[in-house]
DNA sequence: AATGATTTTGCAACCGGTTTCTATTTTAAT
DNA sequence: ATTAAAATAGAAACCGGTTGCAAAATCATT
C-alpha cells in the first residue's frame, strides 16, 4: 500500500508552505506567478488529489448532494436522477443515491447517514413517515420534495410535482364522455400524497357527471403502485358483482400487471373493456394494445430540480415555492365505447 | 443557524471525555455499562450523529462506493445499481452515482472526484479511455469492472459481463437455420469491447454457416447503442443494393430506433424482413412485434457484483476474477423464412 | 533614504472525530 | 494482606486540509 500523497508532500517539494499551496488549489488570495507554478507543477509530478474529506471537515461543506427515492431502477426516478445529474455535475456536485423501497425505517437510516456525511442539500421522495426528522433536516440543508408531500405543522418546503390531479381528471373526463360510468380505479396506498390527488381528480370528474364516489362507489382498489397491484386489482374486478365498463389506473406498474392479468383472462382492450393510465409506459409505440395515458416531460422537471437546488443552496433564505407540471395526455387504442362483452362472455 | 453538536458536546453532558463517548460508538473496546448508558442517553437526547467526514479523515474509509456508468437512466444501469445498493446497504454502504455520457474527460473528472471523496470501492461501466489512471486507481481502491474491458500492460481486474458474444452467436444461429444468409448487423461502436464480441458472435456464427464476414460484406452498420443508432442503421440498409432478409440488432436502443424506422418506411415485420435483438426491451409483453432476443439476470448479476466488491473490500488480496453470465433466449414473433417481399414492393 | 502601502508568504490553530499511551480503579489470585 | 492482571477512563497526538493573524518582502511616494 502506498502512502497518500498530502499537500505536505507537495509543500515540501515546491519548497513553500502548505498555506500557500492550499491558496494554490483555492485561488482566492494572490500568489506569486512564479511560485504559483512551482506550485502546480509539483502537484502535476506528484499527482496530488486533495482529500474532500479534509476540506469537508473545515468548511463544512461535501459539494454532495442526497437523493433518496422510493427506487432508482424505476425509470421516472433514474431519469430524475440522471437529469439532475447533467445539472449540478457542472458546478462539480456529486449525487449519493439512495432507494428507500418505501420503508420507512430504511428511508430514516439513510436520510441519518446523509447528515452524517454531511450533504449540502438533499432532494428526496419521501415514503411520509420521518415527518419531523425530514423537517427539522430541512432547517438545516436545502430540501427538496419530490411527488409527495408530508404534512408537519408549518413545514413548507420547496415541493416539485407533477399535477396528477388534472391527470386523472382528464383521463377520467374521457372515458365519461364516451359514456363510460361504472370505471374501476386502480388507487394507490392513500398515505401518499399523490394517489389521493389522483384519487381527488377522479372523484372531481365523477361527481361533474353527476356520480358520487364514496364508500359504497364499489369500483376501487387501493392498492401498491407496482405490478402486484396492478394483478390483484384484476382479481378484484373479475370478483365483482357487476363488472365496470373502464379502467382507471393510476400507476405505470399497476397498469403493466393489470394488462398482464387481463391478458391471462382473455379479456379483450378494448372491446370487452377500456383502460386508461397514468405515467409512461416504455415501447408505448411498439405495444399491441396502447393505452391512452397522461404523461409529464420527466427530464424538463430533473432540470428544473438541479437549478433550483443549486440556486437554493446558493441563496438558502429563498422562499419555499412549488413547481407542479401539467399533464401531456396521449392517445392511444386502449378506449371504446361501453359494451357489455364481458356479462355475455359469462365474466359476470 | 443552530451550531453543530459534536462529540465534546456530548462527553460534556455525559460528564465523560471525548475517548469515552469514541469507545461507545464503536464498541470495540469495554465502556462500563453504566457510563455508556450515560453517555447513550446525551447522544440520544442530544440527537448527535457523529460526522462521516471526521471519522473518515482518521480512519481513511468513507464507506462509500463509487458507481460509475455510462448513463444511469439506462435502465440497465439503474437495475444494477439499485440491485448493488441493496446488497451494500447492508454493510451500511452508500453509492456515489455517476453518469459519464460515453464522455472520456467527464469520466476522468469524475474519477479525480471519487478519489477525492476516498471512495472504498469502485464500480465502473468504463469509456474505455482514462486507462492508465484507473488501472492506477484500481491498485489502490478494489475495482469492479462492468461490461466492457480495458486494455493496459498487465492490468487485471475483477470483470462483470454477460455472454454478448454467445447471445449474438446465438440468435445469428436461429436465423442461419431458417435460411437467412443475407444478414444486416447494427452493431456498435468498435472501440467497445461488448460491441467487438457481440460482432465476434455473430462473424463466428455465420462463418459456420460458410459465410465469411469481411470488409467486403456489405451488411454491417456501425453506429452508436442509441435509438438514433438504430434509425440510421435502417437508412442505410435501405440505401443498400441488395436487401438483406433479417436484422441482428445488437442493443436495444438500437433495436427500438431501427422498429421506429422500419413502420415509419412500412417495412412489416416478419414478413417483409425478419429481426432479432440483444438486451431487454421494456413491456415486451404487450409488444405487436415482439422481437426474438436475448436477455440477461440482470438482477442476480447485480447481487453477485454486490457481494463481489464487499468481498474484495474485506479482503483485497483476493485474486482477479472474472464473472461471465450467459444469456437467455426469448423467442418472439419477429423471424420467419426468408422472403423477398421487400424487392417485390420496390424498396430496392 | 525613510516611510507607508501593498503583495506575498508562513505559523499555528482549528474542523470533529479516532487511537496510542498512560494512569487509575477494580477484580482475582496467592 | 499483598500483588498481578484486567477493566476502565482520560490526555494528547493525529488525520489533511483551511484560514486568521502577523511578518517579511516588494513597491511607491516624498
Amino acid at each position: 500500500m502506498e502512502k497518500k500523497i498530502t499537500i505536505r508532500d507537495v509543500a515540501k517539494a515546491a519548497h513553500v508552505s502548505v498555506t500557500t499551496v492550499s491558496r494554490v488549489l483555492n485561488n482566492n488570495v494572490h500568489v506569486n506567478s512564479e511560485t504559483k507554478k512551482r506550485v502546480t507543477d509539483s502537484i502535476e509530478k506528484l499527482g496530488f488529489i486533495p482529500s474532500s474529506n479534509a476540506q469537508s471537515l473545515k468548511t463544512s461543506t461535501t459539494h454532495t448532494i442526497g437523493f433518496l427515492a422510493s427506487d432508482i431502477s424505476n425509470v421516472f426516478h433514474s431519469t430524475i436522477a440522471r437529469g439532475i445529474e447533467d445539472i449540478v455535475n457542472e458546478e462539480n456536485y456529486a449525487i449519493l443515491l439512495c432507494s428507500t423501497g418505501e420503508n420507512p425505517s430504511r428511508e430514516l437510516s439513510y436520510l441519518k447517514m446523509l447528515v452524517s456525511k454531511n450533504i449540502d442539500a438533499l432532494i428526496i421522495n419521501p415514503t411520509g413517515s420521518n415527518a419531523q426528522f425530514l423537517y427539522e433536516l430541512s432547517r438545516k440543508i436545502p430540501t427538496i420534495l419530490l411527488n409527495r408531500r408530508v404534512s408537519y405543522s408549518n413545514f413548507d418546503y420547496d415541493f416539485f410535482d407533477t399535477n396528477g390531479y388534472k391527470g386523472s381528471y382528464l383521463l377520467t373526463k374521457q372515458l365519461l364522455t364516451l359514456n363510460h360510468r361504472r370505471i374501476f380505479v386502480i388507487s394507490g396506498p392513500n398515505h401518499l400524497s399523490n394517489a389521493i390527488s389522483r384519487f381527488q381528480g377522479f372523484t372531481d370528474a365523477m361527481k361533474e357527471a353527476g356520480i358520487t364516489v364514496d364508500e359504497s362507489y364499489p369500483y376501487v382498489f387501493d392498492g401498491q403502485f407496482s405490478f402486484e397491484g396492478g394483478v390483484h386489482a384484476i382479481d378484484y374486478l373479475c370478483s365483482l358483482p357487476e363488472y365496470p365498463t373502464a379502467i382507471l389506473s393510476q400507476n405505470n406498474l399497476s397498469t403493466q400487471g393489470a394488462l398482464y392479468a387481463l391478458k391471462q383472462r382473455n379479456i379483450s382492450i378494448p372491446e370487452d373493456i377500456s383502460i386508461v393510465s397514468h405515467d409512461e409506459l416504455s415501447n408505448w409505440d411498439f405495444m399491441s394494445i396502447r393505452p391512452t395515458h397522461v404523461i409529464f416531460n420527466t427530464p424538463y422537471i430533473a432540470e428544473q430540480i438541479g437549478h433550483r437546488i443549486l440556486a437554493r443552496m446558493k441563496t438558502p433564505s429563498l422562499p419555499s415555492q412549488e413547481f407542479i407540471y401539467e399533464p401531456i395526455i396521449i392517445p392511444g387504442n386502449s378506449v371504446t365505447i361501453p359494451t357489455d362483452h364481458l356479462a355475455r362472455r359469462g365474466h359476470f
